[in-house]
DNA sequence: GTAAAAACCTACCAGCCGGTAGGATTCTAA
DNA sequence: TTAGAATCCTACCGGCTGGTAGGTTTTTAC
């Protein structure tokens, strides 16, 4: 085959696309050998992807372009295209069950133990991975890993239920229904992908504290309660 | 072309798919000839067959089975399949924004007015057309007409800003980011084709009033309020 | 230095599906 | 009955993209 360009010398200076993904490939001519940062660099990239052009609209060429490689490498750190969304799913509801097992070993009222979820869970669907979190369907990954995955949000549907009918026995929170408040909230948190963007006037955080402050107070007016 | 059996005594039996979809086509032997109602069919179909596999997931060959025809009709009353999930957007918004209309005449607190405009809401995105109003993707359309579905997104998000406003002023609505709150409570109405079904316990009203009834009064217990 | 393992690439395939050309059928109007 | 419009079908194309075969380069181990 006839001479082609030298690959190293564009790769070099190429990382300046804001994500610094392919900086764990290599570092100067040196190929790194680190599997599971570069297979997390996969994920992660392809996360990004997803949030930005949909599942169905990221082509594994356009990852692997992002990571500066090209398809097969791809499929050297994960079995398909499948497996790379599920995979994003379970990174991105990982740290809403963290934060909800933490809760388990708090005496805090329920309502605070709640919100102390909420907020975590806030963080969570603003991450990369919110995207796969509240948005990529089901039907994309096959019967097992799609029963993986809702098993998952099972958990934390019920992990919400239980901090409520906590909170109605120690009379931190009012007495209502709780799966549709669960999926209230859950819904509204969900709802974050859809609007928020990074380098956003409020965080994450300063999110989820409106959001709180809303489902505690509700939207009828309290009375009697001028300091 | 050898003999083919006869389509006629197949297509008469074979309405049975739950949706009568196919009947407005023809019956009997009788062509139909209204434009419109057919047109209105295939969307109505393309919505459902969305929302059940998703939008890359559904083909054309897919709808048009479902209506007992073959695709290129389709392409007789809709232009491409863009269109055709734009034409699902517009018609899944429609009843929101006329929800949101008709309080404008309405001279109720804000806070009355708010909640029967939320439960149009929930009435909506409980519909066929739920999917494509929450879960659809924007990328899957043109410049243009992803420009026109924000455009009444947009109408409809100040819209419910208007609302809380009215109610900071009238004393109705408790005073709270206005911003935020209404992300918050779309966010909790939109979430609602992830996981109601039709035959359900609670119907979309039913639902609708159990979260007016959460955004009302909030989690937090209220004082003094045993009668 | 050398063999084996690890990591990556070039080149290619095949199926699916959106879209179309052009013709057949069926209706309406007169 | 017949012209013309409306409706629908058969048959086909071509691009995109997930996935793979098989070889090449780089690294580690000894």
């Amino acid at each position: 085959m006839a001479a082609r360009p030298a690959r190293s010398r564009i790769a070099t200076a190429a990382v300046a696309n804001g994500a610094d993904s392919a900086s764990v490939w290599r570092e100067g001519r040196k190929r790194l050998r680190d599997h599971a940062v570069k297979r997390d660099a996969v994920i992660q990239t392809a996360a990004r992807a997803f949030r930005e052009n949909g599942f169905h609209n990221t082509s594994l060429d356009a990852i692997a372009a992002q990571l500066e490689v090209t398809k097969p490498t791809i499929y050297y750190y994960v079995a398909n295209k499948e497996q790379l969304l599920f995979e994003c799913f379970v990174a991105g509801l990982q740290p809403i069950l963290s934060a909800l097992r933490d809760q388990k070993s708090s005496t805090a009222p329920a309502r605070e133990r709640l919100n102390a979820v909420l907020r975590q869970y806030a963080q969570a669907v603003a991450s990369d991975f919110g995207w796969c979190l509240v948005r990529a369907e089901h039907q994309d990954l096959s019967a097992p890993m799609s029963a993986q995955v809702r098993a998952l949000k099972v958990e934390i549907d019920q992990g919400i239920r239980r901090l409520l009918k906590d909170g109605h026995k120690d009379g931190s929170i009012a007495p209502c229904d709780v799966k549709m408040t669960a999926f209230a909230l859950a819904g509204a948190l969900n709802w974050i992908p859809h609007w928020y963007r990074e380098k956003q006037a409020l965080s994450a955080a300063q999110i989820a504290d409106a959001f709180v402050a809303l489902f505690e107070e509700g939207l009828r007016p309290r009375a009697a309660r001028r300091s």
